[in-house]
DNA sequence: CGCAAATTTGAACCAGCTCAACCGTAGTGG
DNA sequence: CCACTACGGTTGAGCTGGTTCAAATTTGCG
């Protein structure tokens, strides 16, 4: 293996493994798995369409570095973004699984990212309960992001979502090691920002600005300044519960067992 | 095992075992598995709650008759619905990894499910790759209805959205082997609609007097009679892809070995 | 029958949309 | 070095899909 891609190993076991060790035990045998599994870093450029909507799948990744964007075109013309992906998060999934892509998946920044094929991944799987433990614990942390995306569509205003979307994304951004959290860097422009949240950009500009009249935060030239954290947290309902998990300690008798190395 | 046990397992098999076996090959192997977990049929009245919302999970289900609604309670008084769990499909399967629901979980009709409990499950899970798999197909699956949802919230009309909805429900209840598609009994009151769809119950009950004058569908006294499906799902923009998956087959050299029963 | 819950309808209102014009900034090419 | 262009952001004005309020009607059910 060479230098880069043990860096990247590292990298990738600094946020995948960062992300799930709260729940799991990440002992080296847990590494070595995704060590083996993860020996071919591939590296996307800002705009690349990994999946069209409509077309087919092709391989699993497992993002490393970058924003990719899961999309809806609609017949009208306009866009819902379904799921922003970051790093530690695997990317087309279903690819396992089905066919063709009803979503768009393109890349918001450049991009490294892991490419897991299918057949190696689904025999991995075979073999390793760890990881299918681990996938497993992935969809439901990605499920209950949609879960919670539903809520703010269907039952806040414009202002709770984008305060909502934003502690969220933060909330996400600090597992994967940023730097600082009072100044993160967003790569999305506020036209898609406002397709994440289903309003016009219209209002999303105009949201954002009320939010920096009443100085609770700053988003300009993709710089998102947070000056009142509380208050953005109170505003939006926001509970990290759904982003950090709490493990169950009651029924913890066959997790040994069921996160053995097969 | 008695016999209305046996005849629960047979529903149970043209419910679930339907569900996937468009995808997995069903075979007694894999129908003796599902033999085995469930042996516990438990019956729950209309109006029960499984879960309450931020209360501690207590084991999976999985349902074989009646509906469950999954929604979030708001404090505003407020509410969304974020699923409907519909037989066939599981209920708390996040019980398996988390402690707490943000959520609750309450039964819109009588119930039958079967008790998975969580060490059984776990356990089940790491000597059986084929289970493993049957729920990595049940989540994606209900990921891709999640985000489905999550365009519609976005981006469609109340109109729209509620063409969709019933154009999902519709397709879902098929796969549950229902008598009839013309004329279905749906056990949900124009408000819990309403909540499904993130719109006011005043503004539901005009979209369906709109669609009862165009003379596409009536949902009175719980029955929804379709008179133009052709027309509702072109409104709806609806595409049944997301449900009946097209199961891929450019990649199946390691599907065998997966669906092997370990 | 009689109560409680669900539905229906009209009227006023408003959060967010569309349209349209303008601004700022980063290329780009001459 | 400037002119031109393109693209994203900003702002105001008017509009509308959907909300809220309120009252009447129907339905389910003991």
């Amino acid at each position: 293996m060479e230098a880069q891609e043990e860096a990247g190993l590292i990298a990738l076991a600094e946020i995948l493994l960062n992300k799930i060790s709260g729940f799991f035990d990440v002992d080296d045998a847990v590494k070595a798995t995704f060590a083996e599994i993860c020996d071919d870093l591939q590296e996307f450029e800002a705009g690349t369409v990994i999946v069209p909507q409509g077309g087919d799948y092709g391989d699993v990744y497992l993002l490393e570095r970058g924003w990719v964007m899961r999309s809806r075109h609609m017949e009208n013309g306009a866009r819902q973004i379904v799921n922003v992906v970051l790093p530690g998060d695997f990317v087309a999934m279903n690819a396992l699984l089905f066919a063709r892509s009803d979503f768009e998946l393109s890349c918001k920044t450049d991009v490294s990212a892991y490419r897991l094929p299918s057949e190696k991944l689904g025999n991995a799987l075979t073999r390793n309960a760890m990881l299918s433990a681990a996938l497993f614990w992935v969809n439901a942390h990605e499920e209950s992001l949609l879960a919670e995306r539903i809520v703010s569509l269907g039952r806040r205003s414009a202002r709770q979502r984008t305060a909502h979307v934003l502690c969220e994304l933060v909330a996400r951004l600090q597992i994967t090691g940023v730097q600082s959290i009072e100044q993160l860097m967003l790569p999305i422009s506020q036209e898609e920002f406002s397709d994440i949240l289903g309003i016009s950009i219209v209002h999303m500009n105009k949201t954002l600005r009320a939010f920096e009249r009443d100085n609770i935060l700053s988003f300009r030239n993709s710089i998102l300044v947070i000056q009142n954290k509380g208050r953005l947290e109170l505003e939006a309902g926001f509970d990290k519960g759904y982003i950090q998990f709490t493990r169950r300690n009651d029924r913890n008798s066959w997790r040994p067992n069921y996160l053995e190395i097969g």
